[in-house]
RNA sequence: GCGGACGUGGCGGAACCGGUAGACGCAACAGACUUAAAAUCUGUCGAGGGUAACCUCGUGGGGGUUCAAGUCCCCCCGUCCGCACCA
């Protein structure tokens, strides 16, 4: 028996796939649809592990639904702008297309080394201006909608990488790429309005549209669009003259605690709040405290640390339901970003305002009395209080309870025409601009005369000029010495283009709508766009829960707006994959990261592979570059092949959990391969032998084909739901009741000059093959096998296939289907407890009534004993479960 | 601080609606084959006790509900993730 070679097998079958266009698909309106994506990759250099398994699932998926008789559209591309290639370009003077589509193609190479079933007649990369051509008519479509629009505010700016960064980009108040500390900056900027759809983004969250989604995604983009209620109100100032010119109304806050307005002790505003600003013009001490509180950096520790300070204006205001007067402060915490940039304090009920209170010696009025508490001898013990409680000390709205108290304090407020219940949203409006060359140009021109204005449609695309200058940070088509300069398309005049380019979320935005419908003259064909979109089944990684899947879920809606799509959510049903991890090594001497490969692991301890000294085995973690705890896919798949890594990315630990990869883990795959290879390889051309549609005589209910249909009924139903490792698991047990069959066959069916053992006499076949029944059993055994693994291991399968004479491609055979009347079984083996206890065990026939089942557990010699001496009190028989003997 | 998820053998993990805990794989050990090794095949494999049949304990800890709890409820411990001066 020849032991089976990946490496001649899996590019044979590659080819074939290629040469039937097996992938390849198109709007069948006969067929029911199925989209199934895997977020795209950016072309890094080279396809790392995590991204196999990203793919085995997405293809797993696809295969199956194909099998199962759906259009399936599974297509690729590639997330080809972006920082990484600038960087290349500044480090090695290599331009960032050149970097780029070479990337693509070393990548495109490894990904078809897996054998994956892409529709590669649909690969684009964001990075084609045939792309991104369509992404700038649609900002220009957003932009004449309202949903696109400029404006001069503050942003975070990397200064490492020189460019703005979207409200989701900046993690712990540090750069998402850069890592650098980021500075707010004042500059005019694109917007798209996300938050025209916040209150759709959250709904869609609960009302089901996403019910495929799993819940911590959800719960992360609910909190990040973050609903809150409350009021927004007026606090006119006590002498309103004091006030500086335009600001003589007084200040605008916003609270979700109205119901606390009696307790107020103060009134603060944000360093980057307009009056602010106003009043620094003339106070120098402000301004210094301003720049102050700029530079006291916003990252997560630095918040921590930072102590609660104010700077006391000479300004005033006075309380709208009493004639206190509040001195109004330049606060620290107070965010712009967020309601008004300015609060009332009330010190008393929350710790904030408790700590900046009790620094600046400010009055703490308790205005909210716990359930419980006696109002004459209650007070605040070192700290504010949170909780439920009865309002006290506040005019009309004593005796309620919070949630009354909030509603008839807004009641109050609004017929006095001071303020009004809002919500307020966390979301902001996504800026889009980036200083930066390795992205799409945005469609603008800047006249002085005209103001700015929409590049022309027949102007698209506005294409990125191929000579740059790398050599310095900063915007290469900023200092680029012609690009900039146009003629305004209204006056005619000089104009300037727009040098930012869109952010690289805005591409990934959309992408899956132009995989559905690629049109030349605009950026889908709505009606092959509908018949495709949403997409079925997307998968990626978690760390897209809020940016990217966010961000695409608006887009779907601004094109819906627009008129391109139907659809409100771009995504039915969405899984998020774990990581592969591995263990980390570092020399013990040096402390220099090594790669798993130039290391030798035994049994306690390991060693350098070149010099022998010792290895420090670290934690287990996601494999990265740095701690060069990577595997290469090349490697493995030079290896064991595609099939290997395929099948050991997805056996053994949960999808969306983190696998960690060993190569004990894709020795045991190779292992498998080979013996369901050796299974398959003894029976060459059984399927020219019989007929599968028909049932063989007394071949009814044996234990083999009870195990194929076993594992059909099993494995379908876990592919459906995403248990890889589970749907492996009962592959792994269906070969081995399938190995424990004796070897049947007494020829060759037909097929000469086959050496087995298996072929070769009569002495290994003792048993029941006379009619040839068990070798239709044997037939349907192995034919469901085939088609059962060509998810995993589409190489194998093909290869198992044709061996056993199977007609086409396994790629194009139907999915088995599981006999019900074999999955039933006659006799079932039911356990017997006594008291709780396991004690023993019946087997008593599947239809068996309550009453024999009992019977048949009470004369059983073990649970006799256990109940000798005792009355039995009770009998619970579950049907097909257990029985349960109550005694004593 | 707020919100969420999770905790099962040496390891990854199974266990559906509460119903025989540990499927399947890895590692380990023993045996067969081999001059030998690898590969392959067979067997053992939660802990303790017993020659054995079998018994006791066991799903992070403590309590509860139930004929029956890994699963449900309460309290605690631990790990991981998200958000974070959001008024």
């Amino acid at each position: 028996m020849s032991r089976y070679n990946p490496k001649e097998v899996e590019p044979k079958w590659q080819q074939r796939w290629t040469d039937a266009r097996s992938f390849e698909t198109g709007a069948d309106k006969d067929k029911p649809k199925y989209y199934v994506l895997e977020m795209f990759p950016y072309p890094s250099g080279r396809i790392h592990i995590g991204h196999v398994r990203n793919y085995a699932m997405g293809d797993v998926i696809a295969r199956y639904k194909k099998a199962c008789g759906y259009n399936v559209l599974h297509p690729m591309g590639w997330d080809a702008f972006g920082m990484p290639a600038e960087n290349a370009a500044m480090q090695t003077g290599s331009h960032p297309a050149k970097w780029t589509y070479g990337n693509i193609d070393i990548m495109r190479g490894q990904l078809k080394q897996m054998g994956l079933a892409i529709d590669w007649a649909r690969e684009f990369a964001t990075c084609d201006p045939e792309y991104y051509v369509h992404q700038q008519r649609l900002f220009l479509e957003f932009w004449e909608a309202g949903l696109a629009y400029r404006k001069e505010s503050l942003v975070n700016w990397d200064p490492v990488d020189q460019t703005v960064l979207a409200n989701e980009q900046v993690i712990d108040g540090k750069g998402w790429r850069s890592g650098a500390p980021v500075e707010r900056r004042k500059l005019s900027q694109w917007f798209l309005k996300i938050t025209d759809y916040a209150e759709d983004l959250l709904a869609a969250l609960d009302d089901g549209r996403l019910s495929g989604w799993p819940d911590n995604v959800k719960l992360m983009q609910k909190n990040w669009i973050g609903k809150s209620k409350g009021l927004q109100m007026r606090f006119p100032f006590a002498d309103a003259a004091a006030a500086p010119k335009g600001f003589e109304d007084g200040v605008e806050i916003f609270t979700t605690r109205p119901d606390t307005l009696f307790g107020a002790s103060f009134i603060a505003i944000s360093p980057d709040h307009p009056l602010t600003a106003k009043l620094a013009e003339t106070d120098k001490d402000l301004a210094a405290f301003v720049a102050e509180c700029a530079s006291a950096g916003t990252s997560e520790e630095a918040i921590e640390k930072a102590e609660k300070r104010g700077y006391k204006t000479a300004l005033e205001t006075g309380h709208p339901f009493d004639d206190r007067k509040l001195p109004v402060y330049v606060a620290n915490f107070v965010l712009m970003g967020y309601g008004t940039g300015a609060i009332f304090g009330c010190p008393a009920h929350d710790q904030r305002d408790y700590d900046f209170a009790t620094k600046y010696d400010l009055a703490i009025p308790p205005v909210v009395l716990p359930d419980g508490a006696d109002a004459a001898t209650w007070t605040l013990e070192g700290e504010p209080y949170i909780g439920p409680g009865e309002i006290f000390n506040s005019d009309f709205l004593n005796g309620l309870s919070v949630s009354d108290a909030i509603a008839a304090a807004i009641k109050k407020i609004e017929q006095m025409e001071l303020g009004e219940g809002v919500t307020q949203w966390r979301l902001r409006d996504w800026g889009v601009s980036r200083q930066r060359y390795w992205g799409c140009p945005i469609p603008a021109i800047h006249c002085d005369t005209c103001g700015i204005v929409p590049v022309p449609q027949k102007d698209l695309p506005v294409v990125l000029p191929e000579e740059a200058d790398f050599s310095v940070p900063g915007n290469p088509l900023d200092r680029h010495p012609t690009w900039k300069h146009v003629d305004c398309p209204k006056c005619g005049g000089k104009g300037r283009r727009e040098t930012d380019t869109f952010d690289t979320f805005i591409d990934s935005s959309w992408y899956f709508a132009r995989f559905a419908s690629q049109p030349e003259d605009k950026p889908v064909d709505k009606e092959v766009a509908d018949y495709w979109l949403p997409v079925d089944q997307y998968i990626g990684g978690i760390e897209h829960a809020i940016l990217h899947l966010l961000y695409a879920r608006f887009f779907t809606r601004a094109m819906k707006k627009v008129g391109h799509l139907s659809v409100d959510e771009p995504f039915a049903n969405l899984f998020t994959q774990g990581m592969v991890v591995h263990a980390t090594f570092k020399d013990a001497e040096t402390g220099e990261w090594l790669l798993p490969e130039d290391v030798i692991v035994e049994k306690d301890a390991a060693k350098r592979a070149d010099n022998g000294k010792p290895v420090k085995i670290g934690a287990i973690e996601k494999m990265s570059k740095s701690k060069k705890n990577v595997v290469s896919p090349e490697g493995i798949a030079e290896t064991y092949g595609a099939d290997a890594a395929r099948w050991f990315m997805l056996s053994d630990s949960p999808p969306e959990r983190d696998v960690e990869w060993t190569d004990s883990g894709v020795e045991g795959a190779w292992k498998l391969i080979n013996r369901i290879w050796d299974a398959v390889s003894a029976a060459p051309g059984i399927l020219k032998t019989v007929d599968l549609e028909k049932t063989a005589a007394g071949d009814d209910k044996t234990e083999l084909r009870q195990a194929t249909h076993a594992a059909i009924a099993g494995v379908t139903d876990d592919i459906d739901h995403f248990r890889f490792n589970k749907a492996i698991a009962r592959i792994y047990e269906f070969l081995n009741t399938l190995k424990k069959e004796p070897p049947l066959m007494t020829g060759g069916y037909g097929m000469a000059a086959h050496s087995s053992a298996a072929y070769s006499g009569t002495a290994i076949n003792p048993q029941p093959n006379k009619n040839g029944n068990s070798e239709w059993a044997r037939a349907e055994a192995l034919s469901a096998l085939s088609r059962l693994i060509a998810p995993f291991i589409p190489h194998l399968a093909e290869e198992c296939w044709e061996t056993l004479g199977g007609d086409g491609l396994v790629c194009d055979a139907p999915w088995p289907n599981a006999d019900p009347a074999l999955l039933a079984k006659d006799e079932i083996v039911l356990g017997v407890q006594v008291n709780g206890k396991r004690r023993g065990e019946i087997t008593v026939p599947a239809e068996a009534d309550n009453k024999a089942v009992e019977e048949a557990a009470l004369s059983d010699e073990a649970v006799k004993r256990h109940i000798d001496g005792k009355t039995v009190r009770k009998v619970v028989v579950v049907p097909k479960r257990i029985v349960n003997i109550v005694a004593n």
